[in-house]
DNA sequence: AAAAATCTGTTGCAATTGCAACAAAGGAGA
DNA sequence: TCTCCTTTGTTGCAATTGCAACAGATTTTT
Protein backbone atom coordinates (compact mmCIF):
# COMPACT_ATOMS: atom_id res chain seq x y z
CA UNK A 1 0.00 0.00 0.00
CA UNK A 2 1.67 3.41 -1.05
CA UNK A 3 2.08 5.35 2.18
CA UNK A 4 -0.22 8.32 1.54
CA UNK A 5 -3.15 6.00 1.43
CA UNK A 6 -2.92 5.05 5.34
CA UNK A 7 -5.93 5.23 7.10
CA UNK A 8 -3.85 8.35 9.03
CA UNK A 9 -4.55 10.53 5.70
CA UNK A 10 -7.51 9.48 4.78
CA UNK A 11 -10.24 12.79 3.71
CA UNK A 12 -7.00 14.25 2.52
CA UNK A 13 -5.13 13.99 -0.92
CA UNK A 14 -2.68 12.55 -2.07
CA UNK A 15 -0.96 15.23 -2.59
CA UNK A 16 -1.33 16.84 0.89
CA UNK A 17 -0.21 13.29 2.30
CA UNK A 18 3.04 13.14 0.90
CA UNK A 19 3.83 16.94 1.94
CA UNK A 20 2.68 15.68 5.42
CA UNK A 21 4.41 12.58 5.41
CA UNK A 22 7.45 14.75 5.02
CA UNK A 23 6.94 17.17 7.23
CA UNK A 24 5.92 14.71 10.04
CA UNK A 25 9.69 12.52 9.18
CA UNK A 26 7.59 9.41 8.87
CA UNK A 27 9.77 6.38 8.45
CA UNK A 28 9.28 2.83 6.42
CA UNK A 29 10.25 0.08 7.24
CA UNK A 30 10.57 -3.28 6.00
CA UNK A 31 10.17 -6.61 8.24
CA UNK A 32 10.51 -10.15 7.44
CA UNK A 33 8.31 -12.36 8.57
CA UNK A 34 8.54 -13.96 11.77
CA UNK A 35 10.96 -10.91 13.33
CA UNK A 36 10.35 -8.97 15.97
CA UNK A 37 9.06 -5.58 15.07
CA UNK A 38 8.73 -3.65 18.09
CA UNK A 39 9.79 -4.81 21.94
CA UNK A 40 8.49 -1.70 23.63
CA UNK A 41 11.55 -1.46 25.68
CA UNK A 42 12.97 1.40 23.67
CA UNK A 43 10.30 2.42 21.60
CA UNK A 44 9.88 5.63 22.35
CA UNK A 45 6.60 7.27 21.43
CA UNK A 46 6.43 6.15 17.78
CA UNK A 47 3.28 5.03 16.38
CA UNK A 48 3.06 2.78 13.65
CA UNK A 49 0.71 1.32 11.33
CA UNK A 50 1.08 -1.41 8.91
CA UNK A 51 1.06 -0.42 5.54
CA UNK A 52 1.39 -4.36 4.23
CA UNK A 53 1.51 -8.01 5.58
CA UNK A 54 0.19 -9.00 9.29
CA UNK A 55 1.21 -9.41 12.73
CA UNK A 56 0.66 -9.97 16.58
CA UNK A 57 1.36 -8.20 19.78
CA UNK A 58 2.36 -11.38 22.18
CA UNK A 59 3.44 -11.16 25.47
CA UNK A 60 5.58 -13.78 27.25
CA UNK A 61 5.65 -13.77 30.96
CA UNK A 62 8.21 -14.69 33.08
CA UNK A 63 6.89 -18.80 32.99
CA UNK A 64 7.77 -18.27 29.52
CA UNK A 65 3.59 -18.58 28.99
CA UNK A 66 2.65 -16.68 25.22
CA UNK A 67 -0.63 -14.95 25.03
CA UNK A 68 -2.06 -13.48 21.97
CA UNK A 69 -2.93 -9.64 22.85
CA UNK A 70 -4.05 -8.65 19.90
CA UNK A 71 -4.13 -9.07 16.20
CA UNK A 72 -2.87 -6.63 13.93
CA UNK A 73 -3.61 -6.79 10.05
CA UNK A 74 -3.17 -3.81 7.58
CA UNK A 75 -3.96 -0.55 8.25
CA UNK A 76 -3.23 -1.38 12.09
CA UNK A 77 -2.30 1.07 14.72
CA UNK A 78 -0.21 0.47 17.34
CA UNK A 79 2.81 1.50 19.97
CA UNK A 80 3.08 2.49 23.60
CA UNK A 81 1.35 5.75 23.67
CA UNK A 82 -2.18 3.19 23.35
CA UNK A 83 -0.75 0.15 25.28
CA UNK A 84 -0.45 -1.14 28.99
CA UNK A 85 3.63 -2.74 28.14
CA UNK A 86 3.30 -4.40 31.15
CA UNK A 87 5.30 -4.45 34.09
CA UNK A 88 8.94 -5.79 34.51
CA UNK A 89 7.65 -9.08 34.97
CA UNK A 90 6.84 -9.68 31.06
CA UNK A 91 8.06 -8.68 27.64
CA UNK A 92 5.80 -7.41 24.98
CA UNK A 93 6.39 -7.61 21.37
CA UNK A 94 4.86 -7.24 18.08
CA UNK A 95 6.14 -9.92 15.89
CA UNK A 96 5.69 -10.24 12.19
CA UNK A 97 3.21 -12.62 10.96
CA UNK A 98 3.98 -12.22 6.99
CA UNK A 99 6.45 -9.91 5.49
CA UNK A 100 5.11 -6.26 7.04
CA UNK A 101 5.65 -2.79 5.61
CA UNK A 102 5.68 -0.03 8.71
CA UNK A 103 5.46 3.69 8.46
CA UNK A 104 6.27 5.29 11.27
CA UNK A 105 5.39 8.64 13.02
CA UNK A 106 6.63 10.72 16.36
CA UNK A 107 3.21 11.17 18.50
CA UNK A 108 4.73 14.61 18.81
CA UNK A 109 4.84 15.65 15.38
CA UNK A 110 1.20 14.92 14.78
CA UNK A 111 -0.06 16.51 18.14
CA UNK A 112 2.06 19.30 17.76
CA UNK A 113 0.95 23.05 16.39
CA UNK A 114 1.88 22.73 12.79
CA UNK A 115 4.07 25.77 12.41
CA UNK A 116 3.22 26.21 8.87
CA UNK A 117 -0.69 25.97 10.21
CA UNK A 118 -1.32 23.48 7.29
CA UNK A 119 -4.97 23.13 7.05
CA UNK A 120 -5.18 18.99 6.79
CA UNK A 121 -3.22 18.95 10.61
CA UNK A 122 -6.81 18.65 12.22
CA UNK A 123 -8.22 16.36 10.04
CA UNK A 124 -5.12 13.74 10.73
CA UNK A 125 -5.90 14.80 14.24
CA UNK A 126 -9.40 13.44 13.80
CA UNK A 127 -8.83 10.36 11.73
CA UNK A 128 -6.48 9.81 14.68
CA UNK A 129 -9.23 9.38 16.95
CA UNK A 130 -11.23 7.23 14.96
CA UNK A 131 -8.39 4.99 14.96
CA UNK A 132 -8.41 5.20 18.36
CA UNK A 133 -11.82 4.59 18.90
CA UNK A 134 -11.82 1.68 17.04
CA UNK A 135 -8.71 0.26 18.69
CA UNK A 136 -11.02 0.76 21.87
CA UNK A 137 -13.74 -1.11 20.47
CA UNK A 138 -11.53 -3.89 19.44
CA UNK A 139 -9.99 -3.84 22.92
CA UNK A 140 -13.16 -4.02 24.67
CA UNK A 141 -14.37 -6.95 22.62
CA UNK A 142 -11.46 -8.42 23.58
CA UNK A 143 -12.48 -8.18 27.09
CA UNK A 144 -15.68 -9.38 26.72
CA UNK A 145 -14.56 -12.79 25.10
CA UNK A 146 -12.00 -12.80 27.98
CA UNK A 147 -14.24 -12.41 30.88
CA UNK A 148 -16.57 -15.49 29.57
CA UNK A 149 -16.00 -18.21 32.27
CA UNK A 150 -15.91 -21.24 30.55
CA UNK A 151 -13.58 -22.24 27.74
CA UNK A 152 -16.85 -22.78 25.74
CA UNK A 153 -18.16 -19.68 26.25
CA UNK A 154 -14.96 -17.59 25.61
CA UNK A 155 -15.03 -19.42 21.68
CA UNK A 156 -18.36 -18.79 20.96
CA UNK A 157 -18.02 -15.26 21.77
CA UNK A 158 -15.07 -15.10 20.08
CA UNK A 159 -16.68 -16.62 17.05
CA UNK A 160 -19.96 -14.73 17.54
CA UNK A 161 -17.34 -11.31 17.59
CA UNK A 162 -16.22 -12.13 14.41
CA UNK A 163 -18.70 -13.83 12.48
CA UNK A 164 -20.50 -9.97 13.30
CA UNK A 165 -17.77 -8.25 11.92
CA UNK A 166 -17.58 -10.04 8.58
CA UNK A 167 -18.99 -8.26 5.64
CA UNK A 168 -21.89 -10.05 4.58
CA UNK A 169 -21.63 -12.74 1.89
CA UNK A 170 -18.35 -13.74 3.10
CA UNK A 171 -18.16 -16.30 5.30
CA UNK A 172 -16.33 -16.12 8.61
CA UNK A 173 -13.04 -16.96 9.28
CA UNK A 174 -10.78 -17.15 12.35
CA UNK A 175 -7.37 -15.38 11.61
CA UNK A 176 -5.15 -17.76 13.49
CA UNK A 177 -4.40 -21.38 13.65
CA UNK A 178 -6.06 -23.31 16.75
CA UNK A 179 -2.24 -23.33 18.47
CA UNK A 180 -2.85 -19.85 18.70
CA UNK A 181 -6.18 -19.47 19.05
CA UNK A 182 -5.68 -21.12 22.40
CA UNK A 183 -2.95 -18.35 23.27
CA UNK A 184 -5.54 -15.91 22.65
CA UNK A 185 -8.13 -16.88 24.48
CA UNK A 186 -5.77 -17.71 27.46
CA UNK A 187 -6.49 -21.62 27.69
CA UNK A 188 -5.05 -24.75 26.89
CA UNK A 189 -4.29 -25.94 23.89
CA UNK A 190 -5.89 -29.13 23.69
CA UNK A 191 -8.72 -28.24 26.50
CA UNK A 192 -9.53 -25.84 23.76
CA UNK A 193 -9.60 -28.86 21.24
CA UNK A 194 -11.64 -30.66 23.24
CA UNK A 195 -14.20 -27.79 23.12
CA UNK A 196 -13.98 -27.08 19.40
CA UNK A 197 -14.24 -31.21 19.20
CA UNK A 198 -17.60 -30.95 21.36
CA UNK A 199 -19.46 -28.04 19.54
CA UNK A 200 -18.64 -29.75 16.20
CA UNK A 201 -20.18 -32.58 17.28
CA UNK A 202 -23.32 -30.77 18.58
CA UNK A 203 -23.80 -29.50 14.87
CA UNK A 204 -23.37 -25.92 15.91
CA UNK A 205 -20.00 -25.52 14.56
CA UNK A 206 -19.01 -26.36 11.31
CA UNK A 207 -15.49 -25.90 10.91
CA UNK A 208 -13.52 -26.31 7.30
CA UNK A 209 -9.45 -25.24 7.85
CA UNK A 210 -10.35 -21.66 9.33
CA UNK A 211 -14.01 -21.06 7.38
CA UNK A 212 -16.64 -21.73 10.01
CA UNK A 213 -20.32 -21.27 10.51
CA UNK A 214 -21.80 -21.04 13.92
CA UNK A 215 -25.15 -22.23 14.28
CA UNK A 216 -27.79 -19.92 16.39
CA UNK A 217 -27.92 -21.63 19.57
CA UNK A 218 -30.04 -18.46 20.83
CA UNK A 219 -33.02 -20.76 21.48
CA UNK A 220 -31.14 -23.44 23.27
CA UNK A 221 -30.70 -20.91 26.05
CA UNK A 222 -28.49 -22.96 27.97
CA UNK A 223 -25.08 -23.95 26.39
CA UNK A 224 -24.22 -26.83 28.99
CA UNK A 225 -26.64 -28.89 27.57
CA UNK A 226 -23.64 -29.52 24.75
CA UNK A 227 -21.56 -30.92 27.33
CA UNK A 228 -23.99 -34.22 27.87
CA UNK A 229 -22.13 -36.22 25.10
CA UNK B 1 -16.26 19.26 40.43
CA UNK B 2 -17.26 22.65 37.60
CA UNK B 3 -17.59 21.82 34.89
CA UNK B 4 -15.15 24.05 33.11
CA UNK B 5 -12.68 21.69 35.29
CA UNK B 6 -13.14 18.78 33.34
CA UNK B 7 -10.19 17.23 31.06
CA UNK B 8 -11.57 18.02 28.02
CA UNK B 9 -10.25 21.17 28.64
CA UNK B 10 -7.46 21.03 29.86
CA UNK B 11 -4.67 24.02 29.04
CA UNK B 12 -7.65 25.96 28.29
CA UNK B 13 -9.10 29.15 30.23
CA UNK B 14 -12.29 28.69 32.45
CA UNK B 15 -13.86 31.65 29.89
CA UNK B 16 -13.56 29.41 26.94
CA UNK B 17 -14.22 26.73 28.43
CA UNK B 18 -17.51 28.25 29.19
CA UNK B 19 -17.90 29.23 26.10
CA UNK B 20 -17.19 25.89 24.33
CA UNK B 21 -19.56 23.96 26.57
CA UNK B 22 -22.00 26.40 25.36
CA UNK B 23 -21.03 25.76 21.58
CA UNK B 24 -20.85 22.42 22.39
CA UNK B 25 -24.73 21.93 23.71
CA UNK B 26 -23.03 20.40 26.81
CA UNK B 27 -25.77 19.05 28.86
CA UNK B 28 -24.98 18.44 32.67
CA UNK B 29 -27.01 15.66 34.41
CA UNK B 30 -27.15 14.54 38.17
CA UNK B 31 -27.98 10.48 39.16
CA UNK B 32 -28.21 8.80 42.51
CA UNK B 33 -25.85 6.67 43.97
CA UNK B 34 -27.28 2.83 42.49
CA UNK B 35 -29.17 4.20 39.16
CA UNK B 36 -28.66 3.27 35.78
CA UNK B 37 -26.14 6.16 34.05
CA UNK B 38 -26.33 4.57 30.71
CA UNK B 39 -27.92 1.46 29.50
CA UNK B 40 -26.03 1.93 25.41
CA UNK B 41 -29.03 1.14 24.31
CA UNK B 42 -30.28 3.91 23.00
CA UNK B 43 -27.09 6.19 24.19
CA UNK B 44 -26.42 7.94 20.67
CA UNK B 45 -23.29 8.65 20.38
CA UNK B 46 -22.78 10.83 23.71
CA UNK B 47 -19.71 11.32 25.46
CA UNK B 48 -19.80 11.45 28.98
CA UNK B 49 -17.27 12.43 31.50
CA UNK B 50 -17.68 12.11 35.42
CA UNK B 51 -17.37 15.51 36.91
CA UNK B 52 -18.42 14.19 40.38
CA UNK B 53 -18.97 10.36 42.00
CA UNK B 54 -18.01 7.25 40.75
CA UNK B 55 -19.46 4.41 38.62
CA UNK B 56 -19.23 1.27 37.19
CA UNK B 57 -19.53 -0.35 33.78
CA UNK B 58 -21.36 -3.72 33.87
CA UNK B 59 -22.41 -6.29 32.48
CA UNK B 60 -25.61 -8.77 32.28
CA UNK B 61 -25.36 -11.89 30.27
CA UNK B 62 -28.15 -14.09 29.37
CA UNK B 63 -27.71 -16.04 32.34
CA UNK B 64 -27.62 -13.47 34.52
CA UNK B 65 -23.76 -13.45 35.31
CA UNK B 66 -22.43 -10.59 36.19
CA UNK B 67 -19.31 -8.64 35.09
CA UNK B 68 -17.84 -5.75 35.75
CA UNK B 69 -16.02 -3.99 32.96
CA UNK B 70 -14.33 -1.33 34.39
CA UNK B 71 -14.61 1.26 37.24
CA UNK B 72 -15.19 5.02 36.19
CA UNK B 73 -13.96 7.69 38.89
CA UNK B 74 -14.22 11.45 38.89
CA UNK B 75 -12.97 12.71 35.16
CA UNK B 76 -13.42 9.82 33.52
CA UNK B 77 -15.27 9.05 30.20
CA UNK B 78 -17.33 6.99 28.24
CA UNK B 79 -19.66 6.46 25.60
CA UNK B 80 -20.38 4.06 22.90
CA UNK B 81 -17.74 5.85 21.02
CA UNK B 82 -15.08 3.48 23.17
CA UNK B 83 -16.90 0.98 24.05
CA UNK B 84 -17.75 -2.88 22.55
CA UNK B 85 -21.89 -2.63 23.60
CA UNK B 86 -22.27 -6.35 23.04
CA UNK B 87 -24.03 -8.95 21.10
CA UNK B 88 -27.95 -8.54 21.69
CA UNK B 89 -26.80 -11.52 24.05
CA UNK B 90 -26.23 -9.68 27.03
CA UNK B 91 -26.88 -6.10 28.59
CA UNK B 92 -23.75 -3.62 29.23
CA UNK B 93 -24.80 -0.79 31.79
CA UNK B 94 -23.38 2.10 33.72
CA UNK B 95 -24.51 2.08 37.20
CA UNK B 96 -23.71 4.61 39.54
CA UNK B 97 -21.97 3.75 43.23
CA UNK B 98 -22.33 7.03 44.57
CA UNK B 99 -24.09 9.91 43.67
CA UNK B 100 -22.76 11.43 40.16
CA UNK B 101 -22.69 14.58 38.36
CA UNK B 102 -21.72 13.95 34.73
CA UNK B 103 -21.31 16.26 31.57
CA UNK B 104 -22.30 14.93 27.94
CA UNK B 105 -20.98 16.05 25.23
CA UNK B 106 -22.05 14.25 21.59
CA UNK B 107 -19.30 13.74 19.78
CA UNK B 108 -20.44 15.13 16.19
CA UNK B 109 -20.38 19.26 18.01
CA UNK B 110 -16.24 17.97 19.48
CA UNK B 111 -15.54 16.38 15.99
CA UNK B 112 -17.34 18.94 13.43
CA UNK B 113 -15.18 22.19 12.35
CA UNK B 114 -16.25 25.11 14.42
CA UNK B 115 -18.15 27.39 12.35
CA UNK B 116 -16.62 30.23 14.62
CA UNK B 117 -13.21 28.53 13.83
CA UNK B 118 -12.42 28.60 17.74
CA UNK B 119 -8.81 28.01 18.25
CA UNK B 120 -9.24 25.96 21.50
CA UNK B 121 -11.38 23.82 19.22
CA UNK B 122 -8.06 21.26 17.80
CA UNK B 123 -6.72 21.75 21.74
CA UNK B 124 -10.21 19.94 22.68
CA UNK B 125 -9.75 17.22 20.39
CA UNK B 126 -6.17 17.14 21.39
CA UNK B 127 -7.29 16.38 24.88
CA UNK B 128 -9.78 13.67 23.89
CA UNK B 129 -7.07 12.31 22.23
CA UNK B 130 -5.28 12.22 25.46
CA UNK B 131 -8.29 10.93 27.05
CA UNK B 132 -8.23 7.75 24.71
CA UNK B 133 -4.62 7.20 25.07
CA UNK B 134 -5.31 6.94 28.62
CA UNK B 135 -8.07 4.39 28.01
CA UNK B 136 -6.35 2.40 26.04
CA UNK B 137 -3.88 1.57 28.47
CA UNK B 138 -6.57 1.06 31.06
CA UNK B 139 -8.28 -1.88 29.15
CA UNK B 140 -5.03 -3.14 28.05
CA UNK B 141 -3.89 -3.28 31.96
CA UNK B 142 -7.91 -4.93 32.09
CA UNK B 143 -6.43 -7.43 29.55
CA UNK B 144 -3.41 -8.10 30.91
CA UNK B 145 -4.97 -9.47 34.25
CA UNK B 146 -7.62 -11.62 32.58
CA UNK B 147 -5.16 -13.19 30.43
CA UNK B 148 -3.75 -14.56 33.30
CA UNK B 149 -4.14 -18.29 33.48
CA UNK B 150 -4.92 -19.13 37.13
CA UNK B 151 -6.57 -17.11 40.04
CA UNK B 152 -3.34 -16.56 41.57
CA UNK B 153 -1.96 -14.92 38.67
CA UNK B 154 -5.32 -12.88 38.03
CA UNK B 155 -5.10 -11.44 41.73
CA UNK B 156 -1.05 -10.74 41.87
CA UNK B 157 -1.40 -9.10 38.54
CA UNK B 158 -4.48 -6.96 39.56
CA UNK B 159 -2.50 -5.63 43.10
CA UNK B 160 0.62 -5.41 41.01
CA UNK B 161 -0.91 -3.07 38.54
CA UNK B 162 -3.19 -1.19 41.26
CA UNK B 163 0.19 -0.97 43.50
CA UNK B 164 2.14 0.45 40.54
CA UNK B 165 -0.73 3.14 39.68
CA UNK B 166 -0.72 4.62 43.30
CA UNK B 167 0.73 7.60 44.10
CA UNK B 168 4.08 6.88 46.26
CA UNK B 169 3.66 7.86 49.76
CA UNK B 170 -0.25 6.18 49.77
CA UNK B 171 -0.90 2.74 50.63
CA UNK B 172 -2.58 0.69 47.52
CA UNK B 173 -6.21 0.19 48.22
CA UNK B 174 -8.38 -2.48 46.36
CA UNK B 175 -11.50 -0.26 45.06
CA UNK B 176 -14.23 -3.29 45.18
CA UNK B 177 -15.10 -5.61 48.18
CA UNK B 178 -13.99 -8.87 47.22
CA UNK B 179 -17.22 -9.68 45.72
CA UNK B 180 -17.62 -7.62 43.48
CA UNK B 181 -13.73 -7.95 42.63
CA UNK B 182 -14.61 -11.16 41.95
CA UNK B 183 -16.68 -10.17 39.01
CA UNK B 184 -14.00 -7.75 37.98
CA UNK B 185 -11.63 -10.80 37.60
CA UNK B 186 -14.54 -13.13 36.03
CA UNK B 187 -13.99 -15.74 38.87
CA UNK B 188 -15.71 -17.59 41.14
CA UNK B 189 -16.48 -15.74 44.96
CA UNK B 190 -14.85 -18.04 46.99
CA UNK B 191 -12.76 -19.74 44.71
CA UNK B 192 -10.82 -16.11 45.16
CA UNK B 193 -11.62 -16.16 48.59
CA UNK B 194 -9.42 -19.41 48.67
CA UNK B 195 -6.87 -17.51 46.88
CA UNK B 196 -6.63 -14.51 49.23
CA UNK B 197 -6.51 -16.52 52.34
CA UNK B 198 -3.23 -18.04 50.68
CA UNK B 199 -1.17 -15.41 49.91
CA UNK B 200 -2.13 -14.13 53.39
CA UNK B 201 -1.27 -17.43 55.14
CA UNK B 202 2.23 -17.43 52.99
CA UNK B 203 2.71 -13.85 54.13
CA UNK B 204 3.24 -12.24 50.42
CA UNK B 205 -0.03 -10.18 50.34
CA UNK B 206 -0.87 -8.25 53.43
CA UNK B 207 -4.88 -7.05 53.29
CA UNK B 208 -6.62 -4.62 56.40
CA UNK B 209 -9.78 -3.73 55.22
CA UNK B 210 -9.48 -2.56 51.36
CA UNK B 211 -5.62 -1.60 52.08
CA UNK B 212 -3.19 -4.03 51.08
CA UNK B 213 0.46 -4.52 50.63
CA UNK B 214 1.88 -7.29 48.50
CA UNK B 215 5.08 -8.25 48.91
CA UNK B 216 7.62 -8.83 46.13
CA UNK B 217 7.38 -12.20 45.42
CA UNK B 218 10.42 -11.53 42.19
CA UNK B 219 12.55 -13.93 44.22
CA UNK B 220 10.43 -16.40 44.98
CA UNK B 221 10.10 -17.23 41.10
CA UNK B 222 7.59 -20.03 40.58
CA UNK B 223 4.44 -19.35 42.52
CA UNK B 224 3.23 -22.50 42.73
CA UNK B 225 5.20 -23.00 45.89
CA UNK B 226 2.79 -21.12 47.90
CA UNK B 227 -0.01 -23.54 47.16
CA UNK B 228 1.30 -26.09 48.44
CA UNK B 229 0.19 -25.30 52.20
C1' DA C 1 10.06 -37.07 -3.22
C1' DA C 2 11.68 -37.66 1.30
C1' DA C 3 12.50 -35.78 5.68
C1' DA C 4 11.58 -32.54 9.19
C1' DA C 5 8.73 -29.62 11.52
C1' DT C 6 4.40 -28.01 12.87
C1' DC C 7 -0.41 -28.46 13.63
C1' DT C 8 -4.68 -31.12 14.65
C1' DG C 9 -7.16 -34.26 17.25
C1' DT C 10 -7.64 -37.53 21.27
C1' DT C 11 -7.38 -39.26 25.94
C1' DG C 12 -6.31 -40.48 30.98
C1' DC C 13 -5.12 -38.32 34.93
C1' DA C 14 -4.04 -34.49 38.05
C1' DA C 15 -4.83 -29.80 39.46
C1' DT C 16 -7.65 -25.97 39.67
C1' DT C 17 -11.95 -23.84 39.88
C1' DG C 18 -16.89 -23.51 40.55
C1' DC C 19 -20.78 -24.50 43.41
C1' DA C 20 -23.43 -24.84 47.45
C1' DA C 21 -24.01 -24.47 52.01
C1' DC C 22 -22.94 -22.52 56.20
C1' DA C 23 -20.91 -19.69 60.19
C1' DA C 24 -19.12 -15.45 61.59
C1' DA C 25 -18.36 -10.58 61.15
C1' DG C 26 -19.63 -6.09 59.90
C1' DG C 27 -23.01 -2.32 58.65
C1' DA C 28 -27.41 -0.01 58.02
C1' DG C 29 -31.59 1.24 59.72
C1' DA C 30 -35.54 0.83 63.08
C1' DT D 1 -29.61 -1.85 71.18
C1' DC D 2 -31.62 -5.15 68.29
C1' DT D 3 -32.74 -6.91 63.79
C1' DC D 4 -31.95 -7.56 59.12
C1' DC D 5 -28.99 -7.75 55.41
C1' DT D 6 -24.67 -7.87 53.15
C1' DT D 7 -20.01 -9.30 53.09
C1' DT D 8 -16.19 -12.28 54.50
C1' DG D 9 -14.24 -16.56 55.27
C1' DT D 10 -14.29 -21.77 55.07
C1' DT D 11 -14.97 -26.37 53.23
C1' DG D 12 -16.45 -30.83 50.76
C1' DC D 13 -17.60 -32.23 46.46
C1' DA D 14 -18.39 -31.93 41.49
C1' DA D 15 -17.15 -30.00 37.11
C1' DT D 16 -13.92 -27.97 34.28
C1' DT D 17 -9.43 -27.23 32.76
C1' DG D 18 -4.52 -28.11 32.33
C1' DC D 19 -0.91 -31.35 31.35
C1' DA D 20 1.47 -34.86 29.04
C1' DA D 21 1.86 -38.10 25.76
C1' DC D 22 0.84 -39.79 21.44
C1' DA D 23 -0.95 -40.68 16.48
C1' DG D 24 -2.17 -38.83 12.33
C1' DA D 25 -2.51 -34.93 9.09
C1' DT D 26 -0.58 -31.04 6.92
C1' DT D 27 2.98 -27.91 5.65
C1' DT D 28 7.71 -26.60 4.90
C1' DT D 29 12.35 -27.52 3.92
C1' DT D 30 15.97 -30.16 1.93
Amino acid sequence: MLPEDNVLFKNITAEDSKRMINCFNAEIKKFRAGSCITDFSASGDKIGIILDGSAVMVRYDINGVRTIVEKLGEQSIFGEFFTFTGTNRNAVEIVAETDCDIIYFKRQEILKRCEKACKCHSMVVENLLMLMSERSIALSERIEVLSQRTIEEKLISFLQITADNTPSGQTPEIPFSTTVLSDYLCVNRSALQREISRLKKAGILKLNKRKFILHHFDDIGDSTNFTSN
